[in-house]
DNA sequence: TATTGTTATACTCTATAACTATA
DNA sequence: TATAGTTATAGAGTATAACAATA
């Protein structure tokens, strides 16, 4: 049998060859951040263009939907939970109460704070974001293999996630 | 049976209420971008501290990977693959070459291009990255629980990759 | 003293346009 | 006319420090 060129260790620049160098060196194939980079920016591409009609950025998607789900959280909290420092997190709630969309209340007992709720336009318009959010995600799936296949991906995200500090 | 205070649409602020108007409105938990992106920045956080003592970041670590794989590729190659515009390619090779780890030679053929090689040192120097990454890369497989359930995130995560258009 | 929201600022990453030298 | 590399620049996103009002 002939040795084949990766054993060789003789590079033929451009070319599919690997070099000797390359011994114990990764593949961007076998690096988990590598991929899920790749992957999250696909999946980012494809939101970006669903709601670029609707302007709305993934941010501004997931503050939205936090505060669907739970109005009169003050923004500390809603800020903690997507990860943004409340710094950041001024100019993004700025933009959603100059639409209309998302607006801030003096909260009851602590005048510090303020408690966060959507406008009824902005509850209309959480409708309409969470449609056009259910046919993006549908995409993902349907190149996933379907349900399951997505169950399985979050599941092992949230291992990767889960327990933060070991 | 008393409704519970999702069907009652009485929110109590901060606390786990679920209002009315989080109708077909999604949790955060179950959406795929969303967790890609959260298990993606805490992977590289794993990535970036573990190779702070180098001073390597992920897009220099591709790079030297790639070209220690494959030595003799031009910039527009190497970019193309990893998806850097080559306009921003620039400064991360100078980085590379101030540093005496990779370096441009003249393309034999094509004058205008320059064909990518790494130093003595950056051999070196790839060859301890790979150990530290190997490190990094056993951690997050520890934390998905096993070999086979990485195969299994790096097959779904090729999923959503591949094809790219439909 | 500590916390909430805020401003200002800087740094990284990314995207686009335009230039040069070669092809 | 097109391509490889380059420069300049602008826009996001993110990080830190410091301040005012309130706790």
């Amino acid at each position: 049998m002939t040795k084949n060129i990766a054993e060789t260790g003789v590079a033929r620049p451009g070319q599919d060859a690997v070099s000797v160098v390359a011994q114990g060196i990764p593949t961007m194939n076998e690096i988990i951040g590598y991929k899920l980079r790749r992957a999250q920016l696909f999946v980012f591409q494809d939101f970006i263009e669903s709601f670029s009609k609707m302007k709305l950025r993934p941010a501004e998607f997931s503050v939205l939907a936090l505060i669907a789900r739970t109005p009169g959280q003050k923004q500390t909290e809603i800020a903690g939970q997507l990860g943004i420092k409340r710094a950041n997190f001024v100019a993004l709630m700025d933009g959603l109460e100059r639409r209309g969309l998302a607006e801030r209340r003096k909260a009851v007992g602590d005048k510090r704070s303020h408690s966060l709720h959507l406008t009824p336009e902005g509850v209309r318009f959480a409708q309409k974001m969470s449609a056009v959010w259910a046919a993006h995600e549908q995409r993902l799936v349907d190149r996933l293999g379907g349900p399951e296949a997505r169950d399985t991906l979050l599941a092992l995200l949230d291992r990767i996630l889960d327990l933060k500090e070991t």
